[in-house]
DNA sequence: CGTACCTTTGACGGCTGTCAAAGGAAGTGG
DNA sequence: CCACTTCCTTTGACAGCCGTCAAAGGTACG
């Protein structure tokens, strides 16, 4: 029903950052690549689809066939739990691949849904192949966007395990912004987050009671208010210093690789 | 002071499943190997080195500089949390690759430590890059190893979400217990486990105490008794109902990649 | 202008944590 | 091989954070 996914040619790679598409800006954080490498990714990004608000990317059993790059609007990536809840694992924001964790298993373990309108690059799985044999660094790249990924679920289980309520609900907010702050310039003072209490309670491991009862206790101490689709913090430094965030494990550096990279031949990464 | 390492040149790779190193075993549950692949690999598994229980393999904040094949023994990785207490994130097993998520990173967020005595090889991280532009079915069954092993902290923090923490100790028993029958021969019925209480309820995020209190009633109850190193099940069929363990997060297919593989030049992973 | 979902509130309860202390088992050094 | 130390396991009393249940009020969307 709300699984409808319409072509939509026209809405391409954001010109920012010297013209880079949102595919290369993702690999650059971690390497720098050489033209043919950028045109190699290019070719990837040439048929973004419009999607609507709730459209499904894919079931969990589903074969795995492609990955999406989010190119705009917001996602997660879902795994059902034995007491039938579908449990947030990842949120996805633009710029991110959605699927690339599951790109090895015959079967997606998760369910991949957008939820916000937005557009989505479709990616044969089996590409990945191509690219990890045409590139090496975009293949290191991969694996660095792959384990950030994976850091942000462990950094989210972490706080599960030794933050109260608040603090996670905090830190969250905070680790989102940082993440908004990589793709786009964000203000900490008010800044985008179309994500319901009810969805921010699924991925804290949190009810969407208790949830509301943190924002009203955030409100009423003057840190920050929840709008709908946007959260606006009244007292950066309050915020920053009760969310105790430390972004380590968002960093993008790969350092100790360079070298070795620099190593390869540089014919590597032509198509 | 416990983490002295010590060399070890004849703990050298286990001689099942027909003559192949662990490795190249962990390597092979994903994609089929050619004889210079397998080749490739053993080169790095020349040097094993024992460790003393405890042994400390690196610090959070260390510079990244190698990873261990863990050939023995089982092992942690930790990071740090807001309160001063070490979390657990992994339990390693033998055959597993230690910093394998973390080597794309300039530094170590993680802390690695043995939990038994056992062995480990070491393995310069940048020869991971070699791996990757020698060989593109070896760097597909590392993004699947490491997927994997991402899959297994995701699996844990859905549990902590949705279960209450009686069952969370038999799911992660049982979860153990198929990790250590891809690697040897295993009995339900009684396994080694030389996990502590207190190690225990760190990875679930319980207290040692209650913990504690979970394993009383699950003896009294005629379930399972854990000893020192070890776990015995006396009612498989009641453990296993009540673990509900579904082992699709481990099954090391990767299908859809098989005939994309096949379609890579042969000449592909020799040295 | 109705319908569906999200947010808000209040009362109540339980799972699990905290605190404290004693008993055991393993490893260490003399 | 024994005494000592240390860490792990076990128990009991108590409490609190957050979940559950229920219902009303908002807000977007068709």
């Amino acid at each position: 029903m709300s699984n409808k996914i319409t072509p939509h040619p026209k809405t391409a790679s954001s010109a920012k950052h010297a013209g880079l598409t949102l595919l290369q800006r993702t690999m650059e954080r971690h390497v720098g690549l050489s033209a043919s490498e950028r045109a190699l990714l290019a070719q990837y990004e040439q048929n973004p689809i419009s999607t609507r608000k709730e459209a499904l990317l894919w079931r969990a059993g589903n074969k795995v066939g492609e990955l999406f790059i989010l190119q705009s609007g917001w996602a997660t990536t879902t795994r059902l739990s034995r007491d039938g809840e579908q449990q947030i694992i990842e949120l996805m924001l633009p710029g991110d691949i959605i699927g690339l964790g599951e790109f090895t298993f015959a079967k997606h373990l998760t369910e991949a849904r957008m939820i916000t309108q937005g557009s989505v690059q479709s990616f044969p799985h089996e590409n990945i192949v191509d690219i990890i044999a045409a590139s090496t660094p975009i293949t290191v790249a991969l694996f660095a966007n792959i384990s950030r990924q994976h850091a942000l679920v462990t950094e989210r289980m972490l706080n599960a395990f030794h933050r109260n309520s608040r603090s996670r609900v905090l830190h969250f907010i905070i680790e989102t912004f940082f993440r908004l702050e990589k793709i786009h310039h964000v203000e900490l003072a008010s800044f985008a987050f179309p994500v319901s209490q009810r969805l921010l309670a699924n991925m804290l491991g949190l009810t969407p009671v208790h949830i509301n009862r943190i924002f009203k206790g955030l409100e009423q101490d003057g840190l920050l208010k929840k709008f709908r689709d946007r959260i606006e913090i009244y007292d950066v430094k309050g915020v920053m210093e009760e969310a105790e965030f430390d972004n380590d494990y968002l960093a993008g550096d790969v350092d100790g690789l360079k070298e070795r990279l620099a190593m390869l031949s540089p014919s590597d990464g032509s198509p």
